[in-house]
DNA sequence: GTATCATTCAAACGGTCGTTTGAAACGAGC
DNA sequence: GCTCGTTTCAAACGACCGTTTGAATGATAC
């Protein structure tokens, strides 16, 4: 490996990368210790200094290796939406989708992780430890500004902090819809298959956009008759 | 103290589940040591071992403290509403408002610590420790399945399991709006002043109600035009 | 075969964890 | 004043933590 960086054994780093991704859902950050994801993996204690440098620098490539291509998924579904409008504001429904679709497919994909990265990152939104809240502030960075100035113009008629707040809600949702298998036992009991990412798409949108596009707070609750367009 | 149990010093105890509270919303309960808790408290470490048992116990009398009287007042909300209804089918706004806007109001009662435990209780629906798990799923056991009944009654057309998966989204986003300080963070740079609960309730629950009654998937996706009553 | 590199390994490091201990301090009852 | 049960305290326990070390192993190029 004369390479300066990367392509090391590819086969110790992603055996690594799979377990501390499966362990850290099962049982946290602070409560997965090396000794057990090492012993998972199969490989030394001491490979992940040498192989990520520490624990907190493999906590961020657990997610760096599937964040990355989910933010820059969301642009690119962004950017088709966009593309097909041709400079017209898009559709609450396309923004919704490009931002929370991505994330629901990629759950879909069982095979590939995205089920178990899904539920970790869930997890992650409320998160106390301060470096992950940095670093998801980081990844996310290129990602939000763009979402929060399609919804500014797709929805002219609600004020921005309203929409700011609403998308902030999606987010809860969606987050809970995945992460939260757990939660889910509480309401019931183990009757709803959650393992069906494809349904649970299905399920979710209707809501998040029913919320994004709920009447104002202000607005008359009595006003049963539509205002001529736009829910909101 | 001849009593068998209960009304030890009742200083050293408040103190102490104080300070674990917000030290547990700051760091979560793995990264809170017992040091750190009873060092903010300002008692001796081998205070926690004998008030309490030990740091799980802790842990579990921390929630149990506003936890009981929380769901005991959703059960109060929802009994007086249904009193109110004689026997006829609650309205979902009635039922969301038992469940959702008592925590909320509970959230807005900074002084008595609603608002840090509020934080906390979010954070938890996604903790991963089993014994956290175990111990929710006991509290809701008596609230959770009246509910579910009194939203069934409510929403006659809507299938049951989608109700429960709806109710589960709803938990979701409440939790974030409260305990998402810092997912807030995400998609706002400081604009939003989080601070007031009472603004957070109003424009939380126009959003639950507007995910809760939701035109189905199945539905046709152009019906913009109203059926007769109830957009489910 | 030998030199050179990247990688693996067993062992140990200092530190912090939750918990336990036994003595000291306190307070009410007599 | 003495006793007895409760509460506090400093100190220590063994276990586990993340990290480091230096030697062993493996592969590649000459």
């Amino acid at each position: 490996m004369s390479l300066t960086e990367a392509k090391q054994n590819p086969d110790t780093r992603e055996r690594i990368l799979d377990a501390a991704e499966a362990l850290f859902v099962e049982h946290g950050f602070e409560a997965t210790s090396m000794r057990l994801i090492t012993g998972r993996a199969g490989v030394n204690l001491a490979a992940i200094n040498y192989h990520f440098g520490g624990k907190e620098a493999l906590i961020q490539d657990v997610f760096r290796r599937r964040l990355t291509w989910l933010n820059e998924e969301r642009l690119r579904a962004l950017d088709r939406f966009e593309k097909e409008a041709k400079g017209a504001p898009l559709k609450p429904h396309q923004i919704v989708d490009a931002f929370f679709g991505v994330p629901l497919r990629m759950a879909a994909d069982t095979a590939h992780g995205g089920h178990t990265f899904m539920r970790l990152l869930g997890r992650t939104y409320t998160e106390p430890s301060a470096f992950v809240r940095q670093f998801l502030a980081d990844e996310y960075a290129a990602v939000v500004p763009r979402f929060k100035q399609a919804l500014f113009r797709a929805l002219p008629d609600v004020p921005p902090e309203e929409i700011l707040w609403r998308f902030h809600f999606m987010l809860g949702a969606m987050s809970y819809a995945i992460a939260g298998t757990d939660a889910l036992q509480l309401v019931a009991e183990h009757e709803l298959d959650e393992k069906d990412p494809e349904a649970l798409a299905r399920r979710l949108m209707p809501f998040l956009l029913g919320g994004l596009r709920a009447p104002l707070a202000g607005q008359a609750a009595k006003a049963k008759e539509k205002p001529p367009r736009k829910a909101a």
